[in-house]
DNA sequence: GAGATCCATAGCATTGATGCTATGGGCTGG
DNA sequence: CCAGCCCATAGCATCAATGCTATGGATCTC
């Protein structure tokens, strides 16, 4: 589980690096949209490869970023939004209000 | 009007660009989280310089944003919606199912 | 008119995300 | 056993976003 293991890694560093609240968050952010996407290309029962010719993009850029590898940017989430017959959602929401 | 533009003149012609469709939404977001971030600050009654400052990054950076100059990173994203109170939202949310 | 503040841009270096190609391991079906 | 598909990674080139510094025009105040 944890041997070949190299980005879990790269991505748990990352988020530990003291000081850098806001990396963690963006990290965090990129890590659970890889997985949203990964469902939903396995909801649609398309291989990576696939999801990745209908997003414009390679199947090591998809294995790449649904792992968590980077911080993808709003272009390349858009591209995937599309492949998914989705719509890229980005926002500025209000906080819970500390009251 | 458009007399010092350049970037307004940059961001028209990228979204020009054929066959870019998704390059062209990923400029339009851009765009229009510039404008949220400056409508944000300026309620807020902040300078450039201080919200960049809280925001740890340069005045401009901020003006570079705002004016939509480029693309931004979930990672500025973040910071600037920290600084500016509020949560970083993305999302792949359904579409209007064609019906 | 001399400061001070604000915002728009320029120019340059650094860094990180992507694209591409290629390999390797794991599985499954002949 | 071999072929074929799937996914994980590596290594490398390129491009674009950021960071930084510095300047210029516009106000506004004293």
């Amino acid at each position: 589980m944890s041997d070949r293991v190299d980005w879990n890694d790269l991505r748990e560093r990352r988020m530990a690096e003291p000081g850098v609240a806001e990396a963690y968050e963006a990290t965090r952010i990129a890590f659970e949209l890889g997985q949203e996407v990964r469902h939903l290309r396995e909801h649609n029962g398309w291989s990576q490869s696939q999801l990745a010719h209908a997003a414009g993009m390679t199947q090591s850029a998809v294995a790449r970023f649904e792992a968590g590898g980077t911080v993808p940017t709003l272009a390349v989430l858009e591209r995937l939004a599309r492949a998914l017959d989705r719509k890229l959602d980005v926002r500025f929401s209000p906080r819970p209000e500390a009251a």
